[in-house]
DNA sequence: ACACAATAGTTAAGTTGCTGTACTATTCGG
DNA sequence: CCGAATAGTACAGCAACTTAACTATTGTGT
């Protein structure tokens, strides 16, 4: 006999492994255009810069969660490579808002696209299934979300 | 009036959420013993080899889906810090066989232990859930999983 | 039986993306 | 108006990976 805790396990399990997978298609390269790729991270950076332009460095440093130091070489890179373009702030002198050059929003759509195929793919599959099944799993995620918080919280805390 | 799409549609992005803090509670490095702490790919080629004791430095390759380079780089680590174990192998001198230390065993169950804190407390917050409810769940992540397997795989035929 | 290809592994140099520390240059607040 | 906070950059270093070139075995075809 199958105990409930055994199926809770087998079920975090499979979960754990489609996580897996989801990490490892999110590295795949990016392609933009012929011979054009941008890393995952670049293409993380023009998403986050082009669903909010005028975002500062610093910005892009806690929305991804990593240091300044990190996002400013991030930014640099993305700048000298003619993705993100870095003007002075209107009110202050200290500060840079960042926006997309053209190729930065060939870049953006490409990086659309690209999840979109995804997108439909999983989309199609679920359908399939009832309503009431799909929002189970809704709050299913809510629950691992929560615990996994707690998890990466507790790290901080040291 | 929220339609399926829609409420599927959210319910990926719920899935990416976890995806993305399960990668990185993944990289949190993992305490061995009182001021010994080992990385998560250190911790993930300790796990493997103490799951199949007598691999070699291609067969560490081949399941993290890494170069041999990589893996000899990695086992070399290893092997230096005391965790793993080279023997020639019997019938061949151009193979090793890779085992673990005493060392490589205490680190191996501590990785263990640190897992097994996330587990208990997703089993808890899933008691909630019925029998089927967690059953459906489990036939949604399969269904998920092989889209992304089609993923993975239409990118090796390049 | 022997040359040659295949296999197992290592080494070296380069890349990506990060951290920490130290630094400059602004801006704010008492 | 001086000192503290804030925004950003520079530099060194690290972990984990890649590619390419290499050694050293082992297997195979004629």
């Amino acid at each position: 006999m199958e105990t409930k805790e055994e199926l809770i396990i087998s079920t975090i399990r499979a979960l754990l492994r489609v996580a897996k997978k989801y990490a490892r298609i999110e590295q795949l390269p990016v392609p933009v255009e012929k011979g054009v790729e941008i890393t995952t991270a670049e293409a993380h950076t023009i998403q986050a810069v082009g669903e909010d332009e005028g975002m500062r460095v610093l910005d892009v440093a806690t929305f991804f969660g990593v240091t300044k130091s990190a996002a400013s070489q991030m930014v640099a890179r993305l700048v000298r490579k003619g993705f993100l373009e870095k003007r002075t702030s209107d009110h202050n002198n200290k500060e840079f808002q960042l926006f997309l050059t053209q190729s930065g929003w060939r870049a953006f759509q490409a990086h659309e696209r690209f999840h979109g195929k995804d997108l439909a793919g999983l989309v199609n599959r679920l359908s399939a299934f009832s309503l009431s099944q799909i929002a189970t799993i809704s709050v299913l995620l809510e629950a691992l979300g929560a615990v996994m918080d707690e998890r990466l919280s507790e790290k901080e805390r040291e």
